[in-house]
DNA sequence: GTGGTCTAGACCACC
DNA sequence: GTGGTCTAGACCACA
């Protein structure tokens, strides 16, 4: 649960990133209470404006919903975050894809070299790859 | 042979990255070289101060060589090329599986979405995927 | 404090230099806040800019770390003084080394040559050495 | 006999300082005759400008004299090749102390490191020194 | 004509 | 107020 922010991005960005995360991959559950901007300001160590700011991004894509009493929850919409997750998903392979075309690999070169990184464990007599 | 930059980077870096890519795809070949500061500037639109600054850096990692009074010239060392060719391949593939994870999708589960993305011309009928 | 540059090198350069030997004599200790630059231009007389990239230098070569809005500080990490403390030492003793055997000098004379130069005051019997 | 220049500095000074050096050390013996502008430019690869300008450089210092007919010759006055000697040396030992100890080394120390690194091949068991 | 450096001044995002 | 970026324009050494 470690929340570490690099300095090349603003850190609302990487909240806003970071919290999405836990979002689609579950970890922040439908419906599920959001801890208080104190509470989540104490636990990142970052200033309260910039919790503020990156909740504000999360409730306007519609990950999150304000209930002006009793704070933020999770959107109980599956749909809304299976097709953000999968939106993002996409955005990833076309954003890798792109990369690897421009650095002279065609999809397929590209595809067998993740083939080969997530496999190496269990096929050791694999060629090397990676050329 | 567009030069375009989007607002969210600065334009050096993305002069950075892109000149990298001609460089290590062959478009611009080993020993050629390279358009002069000014040419680079009128041709991308770009202030010759900010090109200078990007192909510094690429000198710094070796990608290519100044001669003082004749212009710069991309490196003659293949080894080098080749070396950045593959740690930036790696560097996209470790980004690409670790954006994946955090989203919940296993190592496997993205390389299947990769190979189905790009193999979904000639294989039509598998299972759309992605899910 | 006096901040003098010369003409045989660019400033930023000298900058560079100055500050680097400023950190690892600990004249600037461990996390301390760096002054702004506009403080360091005001300072020196010299444009933020010229500044800027000098600082930029510094911090690639680890020794100084920016938080975007409050600042830049000198690494906290002792290991990282120290060894560019003793990489530049070793430097140095490489260069003069080098510079003395290309004059006719053995490694040896050199020593000596540096053992006179420094110990004069206390051992004005021994030889003018120096030939 | 290599002829290497380095990009940092103008190449005629890099001439001026490795033929100082052939002198000074006697490699260049005095009174022999250098080579021709020609063969000098012919065996480095340089311009035969850039030859000329290092050589009225070493010629104004007095290493070196020109008549007219006949060539370029190393100087036959043993003194003036000795003070220059000299000279460079006490250039090297001021610029080297002056470094070490503006990164907070003393004199003494200093030295000391330049006699492990010189004795370290003889005297094995010393403590290992550059701390 | 080549790259390298510096200045002045402006704008921006972030907190 | 902090650092970061960019532009415009100028000057210089080198070959």
């Amino acid at each position: 649960m470690g929340w570490t922010f690099e300095g090349d991005q603003p850190i609302y960005a990487q909240l806003v990133y970071q919290i999405e995360r836990k979002i689609v991959s579950g970890i922040y559950a439908p419906g599920v209470q959001l801890p208080t901007v104190r509470a989540f300001a104490a636990e990142t160590g970052v200033n309260p404006n910039t919790i503020q700011r990156a909740l504000a991004e999360l409730e306007q894509i519609g990950l999150i919903q304000t209930q002006s009493t009793s704070g933020k929850f999770v959107t109980l919409d599956a749909d809304i975050i299976h097709d953000i997750r999968q939106m993002l998903a996409e955005e990833q392979i076309r954003k890798f894809l792109f990369a690897m075309t421009n650095m002279g690999y065609t999809a397929t070169e590209a595809a067998d070299l993740i083939n080969q990184y997530t496999g190496k464990d269990d096929e050791e007599d694999e060629p090397t790859g990676m050329c």
